[in-house]
DNA sequence: CAAATAATGTACTAACTGGTCCGTCCACGT
DNA sequence: ACGTGGACGGACCAGTTAGTACATTATTTG
């Protein structure tokens, strides 16, 4: 619009301080919330360079091209998780509590990363192919799946859980259900009238999946 | 299909043969196939013009807009699926039979319409904005949800399901790990190292996802 | 049949968008 | 203090893409 403003060493010294880590950061927080919002092909490269305090140069400086920032930004979000997940200790609680509190764990990070649902989503859209290019998330090891076996190897070995089932099987009983609360809170609430973010529904829901879980483990 | 007389005369002669039902139903089917496929901003309009045996001309006088093509789709997806919910019919069996053919029609449905299931993650990654703006959508009544209630009534007056549950919450319970297994097989199968289309992991969550709503209801 | 209307094809455009060019500025080691 | 390499800014470009103007042919209706 106007000409383009100067700032030379006199008047406005705009002196830059340069902040290569925390440039990176900067782009990526704006980028993550860009690409959840907009999908990959959704999302503009101007508008993360818009929002972000430095500007689109920057973005290929450092990521090289909008799918590379892409992929940087699903490693820092499985990053993310995995690091909590490696630090969930559930051994010193019954069999039918560490489950419970797996399940409500999983229930509350995801509640709260909508973000995370959301890269996911968009991850899957495209056949999972960014994830598969990283080697980063590749080798992420998955201690969640540890964790429910040895829950499981507990429970088993004190008799109260019955069912023969696979730790990773088990895993994704409990996470399609706290997964698709978010995912498709916005199609399920529009056509089933339901406000899926209200508290109480919430609590009715986190209790429900513990309760399903449980018994399918307890039962014959 | 294609017993139509031959009008593609060499020479300029090829007179036009009108069918204005089979060019929308064509754009459709394409697409949808599109859509599914690339989401809404990642889908072109001269590549669904393109595999179709029209032009994007027709495109745009017959749906106005990408966006209005793009909830066309959505329309067709979810009519289909609701004209089969429709036609449950699970009177006349217990209600265990009952929940269990319910849950094993919907996984069937899903599992055989990735699609559908894909247009859906898309709309919510919207935010299902445009559902929302789809009156034929919104107005579309859910059979399940009364399937699931004249079920879990029988249930309940014949004493065996003891659980206190919602329809939509049992719905929500059944629909996410059977839409879950389809919308996230790329990314879960990339990280857990499972190929989720393989026939027998699909049987064994069939019948998992049965006997864990099954024992859901049975339970105290 | 003639007029009116619906359906279709072609060529085009205006705006957008990922990516780059070129030059400047900063900071640190010596 | 100074020179070098890394950090940075803004303008710019070339390809893409949704959407349209205009012309033409098919079909229906009076």
């Amino acid at each position: 619009m106007s000409m383009a403003e100067q700032d030379g060493r006199s008047g406005k010294a705009a002196s830059r301080r340069n902040d290569p880590e925390g440039t990176k950061r900067d782009i990526l927080a704006v980028a993550t919330e860009e690409f959840a919002t907009h999908g990959l092909s959704g999302a503009r490269v101007d508008a993360i360079a818009e929002r972000t305090r430095t500007t689109k140069r920057m973005i290929y400086y450092y990521f090289g091209s909008k799918e590379g920032l892409y992929i940087a930004v699903l490693e820092k979000a499985y990053g993310d998780i995995r690091a909590v997940e490696a630090d969930l200790r559930l051994g010193d609680v019954s069999p039918e509590q560490a489950i419970r509190r797996l399940v409500e764990f999983t229930f509350d990070y995801e509640e709260a990363h909508p973000n995370f649902i959301r890269l996911v989503s968009i991850e899957n859209i495209h056949h999972a192919e960014y994830i598969r290019q990283s080697e980063t998330i590749r080798n992420l090891n998955v201690a969640v799946i540890d964790t429910i076996a040895g829950i499981l190897r507990r429970g088993r070995e004190a008799g109260v859980f019955r069912t023969e089932v696979e730790p990773v099987d088990l895993h994704m009983l409990i996470s399609s259900f706290c997964f698709f609360r978010v995912s498709n809170r916005h199609t399920f609430g529009t056509i089933f009238r339901q406000d899926l973010g209200a508290p109480d529904l919430r609590e009715k829901h986190r209790r429900m999946i513990g309760d399903a879980v449980v018994r399918y483990l307890t039962g014959d």
